[in-house]
DNA sequence: AAGTATAGTTAGCCTCGGCTTACTTGTCAA
DNA sequence: TTGACAAGTAAGCCGAGGCTAACTATACTT
C-alpha cells in the first residue's frame, strides 16, 4: 500500500539527521519529533518490514536505497516549498512547518509544476 | 478543539451543496463525498454537536453562521490554490485534487500570502 | 391496508498512529 | 560485582474516522 504521511515523516526525519550525523539512533528521531520511543520503536519497524529502513552492525538506523530516494523526493518537496513560501512573504518558520505538512499532500504533477516555476522565478 | 480535514471536508461539501440547492440531505452528502450513510450520520451528528450545522424543519441539513464562516473559509482556499496550480500548467482534475487536500493544512498567513500573489499577478 | 423503497441511526468492527506501563538489554561507574 | 541509567521493545489503551449489518421511520405504490 501507499505510505502514509506518518511514515513519510520518518523517513524524512531519520534521512535529516543522517545528514548531521550516519549515527542515527530511535531516541534521536523521537526526539527531532516529539514523538515516545515506543511510537518511534513501531514505526521504524514498519519502515524496516517495508524495505525502507534496516538497523546497521552497530545498531544504527540506515535507509535502505529506496528508502533514501522516497525520503530524498519528500525533502525535496519540504525545501521547494518552503522556499517559495518565503519568497511570497511568509516568515521562515511558519513556511517550513507549512511545507511539512503540505509535502505529504502534493502530487509529482503539481509539485513539479512548482518546480519548474522556482526554477524560473524563484529569488 | 480544532477542527480536523474530516470536519472540514463535510462542511465544505454542505456548503457547495446548499449553493446548489438549499435542501440538502445526508445521502446527498455521502453520495458527494463517496462515503457511507452511517460515516455521514455520524459526522454531520458532530458538525451539530459543536454548533456548525443544524437540522431544518424539512430534515434538511443547513449550516449555522459559523459553520458557513468555517466553510467559507476552507472553500476560499480550493478555489484560490485550484486557481495557483491551473495558472502553473496543472490540469484542472490535479489542480482541483491536490487543492482539497492541501486546503486543510496551509496556515492563514501562507494562505494570505499565495491570495495576495494571486490578486497581483493570477490569469 | 400492505408491501417496498429510501433516509437516517445505532451498534459495533477495523486500521492508523499516537500514548503509557513495564520489561529487556547493554554499558558504565562505584 | 553490582547498581543505575539509557535505549529499545512488547502489550495494550485511546481517539479519529472509515466500514457493514441491522433497525427505524417515512413515503409511495399497488
Amino acid at each position: 500500500m501507499a505510505m502514509q504521511e506518518s511514515g513519510e515523516m520518518y523517513l524524512e526525519t531519520i534521512y535529516v539527521l543522517s545528514q548531521k550525523s550516519p549515527h542515527v539512533r530511535g531516541i534521536d528521531v523521537g526526539d527531532y519529533m516529539g514523538y515516545s520511543k515506543p511510537s518511534v520503536s513501531r514505526a521504524i519497524g514498519l519502515l524496516k518490514k517495508e524495505g525502507f529502513a534496516v538497523t546497521d552492525a552497530q545498531g544504527y538506523i540506515r535507509l535502505t536505497p529506496t528508502g533514501e530516494e522516497k525520503a530524498k523526493h519528500i525533502y525535496e518537496r519540504h525545501t521547494v516549498l518552503t522556499k517559495m513560501f518565503i519568497d511570497l512573504g511568509v516568515d521562515e518558520k511558519t513556511a517550513a512547518d507549512d511545507a511539512c505538512r503540505i509535502e505529504h499532500y502534493m502530487s509529482d504533477k503539481t509539485f513539479d509544476a512548482i518546480k519548474a516555476h522556482m526554477a524560473k522565478y524563484g529569488s
